[in-house]
DNA sequence: GTCAAGCTAGCACAGTTGGGCTAGATTGGC
DNA sequence: GCCAATCTAGCCCAACTGTGCTAGCTTGAC
């Protein structure tokens, strides 16, 4: 039969090469030359992977929830959870260039769903997934914490680390920034406050 | 001489047609022509105001951020200061089509940021005056509260705003999503947290 | 009335877009 | 060797893009 290449691999470059028109260009200059181009690839090539836009696309932003929750997964559990729940979320902030791109293409994606519709979903998923890390950060941080109190703590965190990582994309070079998201951060999981 | 319409009012209401492009159908729609047509104007006209595209997008982000300052400022200062605050931060939040929309521009700008550099300076003026606005609400909800903690506090209920916005604009429909979130800033508010 | 400034409308052009389509290259099974 | 499934490459087209440019319209000053 034929050359069995590898479709999942190859499928992962294009999606790179979005990621990376993304953060140079921005959103509008996602084309499908554009891609084919970055990834040194012919655009019949890439039309045989991803029949239409929409679905390079989206597959790319798949591939950011996908690499994200698998980055997550293997953070290593140390002795103290506190350490770890930072670890985990630290993650979820745009400190490294690889995370500044994450951000930034799920930024752009969203920007993009009114065209896209299928973007919601995964914007949807993107959210949800943040807040049930943060529900188990919660929990794990504070076992003996009611349920109403850890889904509304859940929710603070979530909030808080999304809106500190926007806040460190916009003005990543602040030296002090990201060492005051951490300590946000931190006080939050170790300090717990009254519900309402 | 002319005819002396009036430069600003028009130019706005063509800001405005950029802002319903980019709700409906996402920033990547937003083409001169596309935003002519929704404004019923003639692409030579809008030109005569915004000679390029670059011009008309960072001219509507500007917008968002005047029209949002204005509306702000306007909020009435009741007798209960938490009150206040809560009232000027619910204007940061997409709770009604209007700041919906508000939102859903700004996200757009960032996303567009790589190809028109000068929506740098707007995202950066508006995350520096939602910030600003915060430090401010801070002082007045605690007058005694140092500086250095206040600075800390600001920053958490800028972030914890700005992550609550977003996840409101993904979950508008979500009944409790809205109120859990000004039960959220309120604590806030009212209970200020050490500073580490 | 006349004039010129301010404004509107739109044509023209080169470049890019998404996607339909086909011709050829590559390769495993027989 | 030979076939057929799989993959690559690319041509093509209608539609759309931003912007340069000009021709005409409107209107206040005189």
């Amino acid at each position: 039969m034929p050359k069995l290449i590898d479709h999942q691999t190859h499928k992962e470059l294009l999606a790179e090469a979005v990621w990376a028109v993304i953060v140079d260009d921005g959103v509008g200059a996602v084309s499908i030359r554009a891609v084919a181009s970055r990834a040194n690839v012919a655009v019949g090539s890439l039309r045989y992977l991803f029949p239409t836009r929409a679905e390079l696309v989206a597959f790319a932003g798949e591939l950011v929830l996908r690499r994200a929750a698998e980055r997550i997964a293997t953070v290593p559990l140390g002795t103290d959870r506190v350490t770890y729940a930072l670890d985990v979320l630290r993650e979820l902030l745009p400190l490294t260039p690889g995370t500044r791109a994450e951000m930034m293409v799920n930024l752009a994606l969203i920007a993009e769903t009114p065209a896209i519709p299928v973007l919601a979903s995964i914007r949807d998923r993107t959210l949800g997934a943040i807040y049930h890390l943060c529900r188990r950060l919660v929990t794990l941080a504070h076992p003996d914490m009611p349920d109403q109190a850890a889904d509304l703590a859940a929710t603070r965190l979530a909030a808080l680390t999304d809106g500190l990582a926007l806040r460190l994309l916009a003005a990543p070079d602040s030296a002090t920034a990201p060492a005051q998201a951490l300590v946000l951060l931190r006080a939050e999981l170790t300090c717990p406050r009254p519900a309402t």
